[in-house]
Parts: C-alpha cells; structure tokens; sequence
DNA sequence: ACCCTTCCGTTCACTCATTGAACAAACGCC
DNA sequence: GGCGTTTGTTCAATGAGTGAACGGAAGGGT
C-alpha cells in the first residue's frame, strides 16, 4: 500500500545506504520482499529515486538506489510532517496512559474469581 | 484478527456502554460490522462478555454486552499492559523525533529544482 | 572456456484478514 | 395482523501482503 510511513523509512535507508539489496531493505523495513520491490519501483517512478548500475556500465543485477534531488526534498518534506503528526501521537498517547492510571485506580483489585 | 489494541477498546466501550449495538461499536472502533461481530463472539466465548437480553426474557435481537468479572479483570490487565507499551512507544516516540530534528538540521533547504 | 554456485531483482499464485451488502429475526406501532 | 425499522449474523468478494520460484549475471575454480 506504500504508506507514508514505509516511503519515509524507505528512503531514509537508500540514504544512509545505497548499496542496499532489496532482500537486505525488506529486512530492516519489517516487511515482505515482494513488497520492497514494488515500493522501490513506486519511488523510481515517482523520481524520487535512480537505480544506477552497481559496478561497471553493462546491465547487471546489482543496482545502486540513490535519491534524487526531488527525493532528497520528499525525504525532508515528509521527516517535517512526521514530526508534527508524531508530536501529535505523543500528545494522544499521554492521555491515554492518564485515562487508563484513573481507570486502574477505580478498580483497585478484583481478587474473587 | 482480534488485536490486544481491539480486544481492549471493545471491553472499555462495552463497559462504558453496554447498550452499544454493533454498529454503533463497529464505528467507535473504527472497523467493519463482520469485525466487530468476529471480535465480541470472540469475547463471548472466552466468557470476558456476557450476552443478555436486553429488555424482556425472549429471544430478542438487541442485546446489552455485559462485562463479567473475567472481563473485567482481562481488561484491567489489558490496561496495565497497555501502560507499559505506550510508555515504551513514547519513548521511541521522542527518540524518532530528535533524530528527525537533527536531519532537518543538518539539510536546512534544497532550493533549486 | 566452461561449469557451477551464488546473489540479485522480478514475478505471481496463494493466503488470509477485512469489508459491507444481503438476510433473517424480533420488536414497536398502527 | 401487517408493515417498517432495527438488530445480529453470514458470506462472497476484495485487496493487501507474502515468499517460493524463476531467469539473468557475476565470480571462482579448474
């Protein structure tokens, strides 16, 4: 589904390491190989990314995965959003750690079966 | 496929409300009317909830979802869980968003197209 | 040069959770 | 009793996700 999350994640690896493979990626993604491949080829179409051959100019198999200036900007663009919609999250979740603590303490123990 | 997250928010929306009909707890949950079903039978069979008629003795269709005192106990556990987890998620939480902060500082802006 | 192994990206048939339209039961109302 | 409404229940269809399998290409050994 190539969700923002998995686009960001994905990106900010190419970055940190081009010579990443797929296999490799899917791992440090937490997802499948399958769909590594498909994200990467959205991100290739997208421009935000270009295999370059690994080693010589012949078609190998190997490729390198560098960002493009445009997925340079997406990166960033996206790293600025996650920082608003993650304030948000911590914002939520704060809460509900306070509703739940209020919670336990009404129900102090319930020790019958 | 029942998910602690859900199991949890069914039995506090259940005991905050248990005139709740289906669909209306399938959109406090924020899933589908089959989910939902799936997810209080399940309830019911691990003997968390209780069916009872709502008005009157007969078959009726409108039921209120009961908490039984198991129910009660899974969800208080549910909710100590809970605690922990987000507190651990906070925590990555933060971590992310300094390590997004450092890389914004260190690209301040890509200008040119 | 040749073969064989290994590693790569790519594909696609399969699985499985999820959805929501459709159905049946049971009520209130007239 | 009849009708419309509201409820729980079902299940065919959908779609995302997986990972085994494939073919291409490099490397190593002889």
């Amino acid at each position: 589904m190539l969700t923002d999350d998995l686009r960001f994640k994905a990106l900010k690896h190419v970055q940190d390491n081009p010579q990443l493979t797929q296999r490799e990626l899917a791992g440090l993604l937490g997802v499948s190989l399958g769909r590594t491949n498909y994200c990467l080829q959205a991100l290739i179409e997208k421009g935000l990314l270009k295999a370059a051959n690994f080693r010589n100019s012949k078609n190998k198999r190997a490729y390198m995965y560098k960002l493009t200036p445009s997925g340079l900007r997406e990166k960033t663009a996206l790293a600025v959003r996650f920082i608003k919609r993650k304030e948000l999250e911590r914002q939520a979740l704060l809460g509900e750690i306070a509703e739940l603590q209020r919670e336990l303490e009404q129900q102090p123990a319930e020790e019958k079966a």
